[in-house]
DNA sequence: ACGCGGTCATTCGTATCCGAACGATGGAAC
DNA sequence: GTTCCATCGTTCGGATACGAATGACCGCGT
């Protein structure tokens, strides 16, 4: 949704479509930027800090909570990354054919799958977790600590208005 | 990314992580909850105002930019959309074969293909936009005007941040 | 002991999604 | 007119993404 048209003629080429039709522009706009700045974002990261070990911002979010709560079992892994268990199959099976994590099934309970990362993961995280908070800082720049502070907020208030 | 775990919780489960490593944690926390809120919001959209014709967020964008504009080029349109080009080929695929849309290559320059909406596609989004805005002044619902004012302001400092 | 409903990860089918490579076309240079 | 380079949309290969169905497994009740 970034492209050559400004704000302003879109809303005047989207009421030329609409005619009388109550449109809530400020609403619109804000869902519409969390896109934009997702994509924008993601897209960034992907082609700076993740781009050497050629890593999509999902399998690093993987990563990442493996990291930080292993050993942990696909069920919360999943919750915890914001994908499907459906999904998270196929990410682990990259991952674990990259040799950057492991999985086990569990003694006690043999449905469950308990994932940890290998020594070369866990190398690849101290490396890779402050080159990835350095591209954050870059794209929060110009913001202040405590717009970033505000930005978080406003977020987190609009993720909890989600029945 | 969200889970069992509380903030708190993880930033001191990545502070024994990285140790004396300086983190930003309010780039951190602004820029995961814009992942977060997308997702959130996707989801949301594409089990309600888009379920009844079965349509992904990214088909729903491209029907809406196309509305817009029409005609535009592939080019212009992948731009608009936030989405590269190979995809776009697929969605359109999509789209065309339901009949929402028309591809046409363009007389003056054949490597140029244009795209004009169906009557029956500009029937659809004259139904589904209002659909739509109503399902997003509901993720909004809690937040004031100038709160989604300065959302959407703050996330267009970051869009403007990134190289 | 033996079902039997519930939960787990995986598989399946289908739709995105992107970078790189490709074939077709345009346009400028000489 | 032909050569050469840039640009267009598509194709290709591989990874994500999800709902539904599946097979393995648990534990409760009997």
């Amino acid at each position: 949704m970034t492209g050559p048209h400004t704000v302003a003629e879109t809303e005047r080429a989207v009421e030329s479509r609409l005619g009388a039709l109550k449109i809530d522009f400020e609403s619109m706009q804000a869902v519409s930027n969390i896109f934009r700045a997702a994509n924008s974002v993601r897209n960034h990261f992907e082609r700076t800090a993740l781009a050497p070990q050629n890593l999509t911002w999902t399998a690093f979010v993987v990563l990442w909570v493996v990291w930080i709560w292993e050993p942990l079992e696909t069920r919360d892994l999943a919750l915890e990354a914001g994908i499907s268990k459906a999904t998270l199959t196929g990410v682990l099976n990259t991952l674990e054919g990259r040799g950057w994590l492991a999985r086990e099934r569990a003694e006690q309970d043999r449905r469950l799958m308990n994932v940890t990362l290998t020594t070369s993961g866990r190398r690849l995280m101290r490396q890779l977790f402050p080159s990835l908070n350095k591209q954050e800082r870059v794209v929060a720049a110009n913001l202040s600590t405590a717009e970033k502070k505000s930005l978080a907020s406003l977020l987190k208030t609009v993720i909890a208005s989600i029945p």
